[in-house]
DNA sequence: GCGACAG
DNA sequence: ATCTTGTCGC
């Protein structure tokens, strides 16, 4: 399947300057067999929240590193569903085409969506990379099989990295500059930190 | 056979 | 992802 869709990626420049972005993510209740999803779409001006829209529900599937997207990609596309506002990028908690077959969750729901999307990922799925300059802003290439598949980047000086990767139609760089803008205090951008406090609320 | 392995 | 325990720093 993901090497289907992988054929449906868009490379494209940009976008120069969204207004908003949502940020997606998933939380789990102690028993694994429920979960709540939340998509938030922030204005990239001031990081005020624009809209929530959140869904419960089942994991569609277990967890299995490099099919992370099939567990929580029915439960995102619900949440997008009910927005009132469309957003104009997709950052996700995980990665775009840092991916054993270049389709990560972000390039997958880039793809079904057919938004500019892009992921935030904590750690590693694959690639090595150079160290990082310890100053906020800086980057190095994560490159997997010979070829580049996106940046470890620091967003916050003295603090550990975190990787980006491009999914559908947005270029590295700019994934790179949107994370950085939605990144001023903390390690990771408001839409992943503000989409983990709403999805985790949903479980209380 | 052994280590790695998004969330 | 989720949980615990402990330490460091503002």
């Amino acid at each position: 399947m993901q090497d289907l869709l992988r054929g449906r990626v868009v490379a494209a420049p940009g976008p120069a300057s969204p207004a908003t972005v949502a940020g997606l993510d998933v939380a789990y209740d102690d028993s694994g067999q429920r979960l709540g999803a939340a998509v938030v779409v922030l204005d990239t001006g001031d990081l005020s929240v624009l809209d929530t829209a959140v869904v419960r529900g089942r994991p569609a599937f277990p967890y299995v590193p490099g099919l992370f997207a099939f567990r929580e990609v029915p439960a995102l596309l619900a949440a997008l569903d009910r927005l009132t506002v469309r957003p104009e990028v997709l950052i996700c908690d995980g990665h775009g085409l840092a991916h054993p077959r270049r389709f990560g969750l972000a390039a997958h729901l880039g793809v079904l969506t057919d938004l500019p999307s892009f992921g935030v990922g904590k750690t590693r799925l694959v690639g090595e990379w150079e160290p990082v300059g310890a100053t906020r802003g800086s980057r190095s290439a994560l490159v997997d099989g010979g070829e580049p598949v996106g940046a470890v980047l620091r967003t916050q000086t003295g603090v550990k990295p975190v990787f980006v990767s491009v999914g559908h139609r947005i270029d590295l760089d700019h994934a790179c500059a949107l994370t950085l803008r939605l990144a001023p205090r903390y390690r990771l951008p408001e839409t992943t930190r503000v989409a983990d406090r709403v999805c985790r609320d949903l479980l209380t």
